[in-house]
DNA sequence: TACTATACATGCATGCACGTATGTAAGTTA
DNA sequence: TAACTTACATACGTGCATGCATGTATAGTA
């Protein structure tokens, strides 16, 4: 969008040069993917909108594959100090499903939101590297889910039903398209999330108590 | 996938072997779009898997983009056929929705499912004719299903909330996105859509009848 | 059977984006 | 300040898919 521009005088050291540079490219790649995908993503343009040029961007990443996987990590990243820690704060399974869904839609306001759908509806079954880190890093989700939705129905705050794996890919599925299509619309995103995932987790509406 | 094969002696008009190679071709791109996206999708492939080459493509569409726009037209018409129409033979707004989540599990339980969401998370916001092609048909569906909640709500079928625009945006949203997740895993898809459905409109869950 | 039109195949030209090689400026160390 | 390294820009070559132009076979017509 806007060149990093270092105002007058500004002295920076080599290492602090090259780690704006990077921060600055990989945020604009990111926002690139969210919104264009893989292959209509021009490396000219993220490194326009960075406010470098593609000689930059060679010079940090080693081609347009690994700077795809670089922000799949760093999303990945970012997902869970955000929404996936929300799990470890309940003691109860069902809350955790319902803490992760609303914490999910707060997550996905950011215009990145959709970076993952996006490579994954672009890529999946396509034996292509970026592909299979999205399907690996969706994988580790789903796994967590699944292992929530057990521990639950052990516990039997979650009743019984379809099979622990395929509800959880039922309840992601539902909370990230919802979300967004929702696009970021405040508060009502958190709210019908929770909504959507009880409904699908077979959880009896919430007495709507108001967004966090 | 495998040629058309005209099998010995099998005489045809010239209208009706255009239309053979025509709803061949058409059937190869939904296919390809469903799978690979617009960018991603080679005219080559197209042709090839529909037993022909690329000059019989150019010879029956345009260009890639009129293939592409009645790829769309043709969803669209086979959507409303199938599953739109479901909510005509429905008394009440509510049994409508619920119906439409049923009937889109099962409409994507094909293999054409995802055209309209690979397309649209493409190519929305690109100013690009087959992205806004996509998004009014979805835009008819929003709206259809706009109605539909108004009406639930005056007749009281359902509870009142956020607007009825919003809600059916979530509401298509969480159907999409948990069909999609559950890739045509009947009957669980079906049921899942409606349990996804209600939750999302603030119905309470139903008695769990079979899948249709 | 000759002659036209339609359905389809094959070969070429253009454009576009990636990746790389080279050049220049800014920072680092002596 | 002189040498050296790192950060970045500019210029070029390559591959690939689209679209078009031309060639061939099959169907319709007299």
């Amino acid at each position: 969008m806007s060149a990093v521009a270092t105002a007058q005088g500004e002295r920076l050291t080599q290492p602090q040069r090259r780690a704006r540079s990077r921060s600055a490219l990989l945020e604009s790649a990111a926002r690139g993917l969210s919104r264009y995908g893989y292959s209509n993503l021009l490396l000219e343009r993220v490194a326009r909108d960075a406010g470098y040029t593609r000689g930059a961007l060679y010079h940090q990443f080693a081609n347009k594959e690994a700077l795809a996987l670089e922000v799949v990590s760093w999303v990945e990243e970012t997902w869970y100090s955000e929404v996936g820690r929300l799990a470890l704060n309940t003691s109860d399974a069902a809350e955790a499903l319902i803490a992760m869904a609303r914490g999910h839609a707060v997550y996905c306001r950011r215009d990145v939101a959709r970076v993952m759908m996006a490579l994954r509806v672009e890529l999946s079954g396509q034996d292509h590297p970026v592909g299979r880190a999205v399907e690996e890093a969706v994988g580790r989700v789903v796994a967590e889910c699944t292992r929530l939705i057990a521990a639950g129905r052990r516990s039997g705050s979650i009743p019984p039903g379809p099979s622990p794996r395929l509800l959880a890919l039922a309840y992601l599925g539902a909370v990230e398209g919802l979300v967004i299509n929702l696009a970021a619309k405040a508060p009502f995103d958190e709210l019908l999330a929770e909504r959507g995932a009880r409904g699908v987790l077979g959880l009896p509406p919430s007495p709507e108590k108001k967004a966090s």
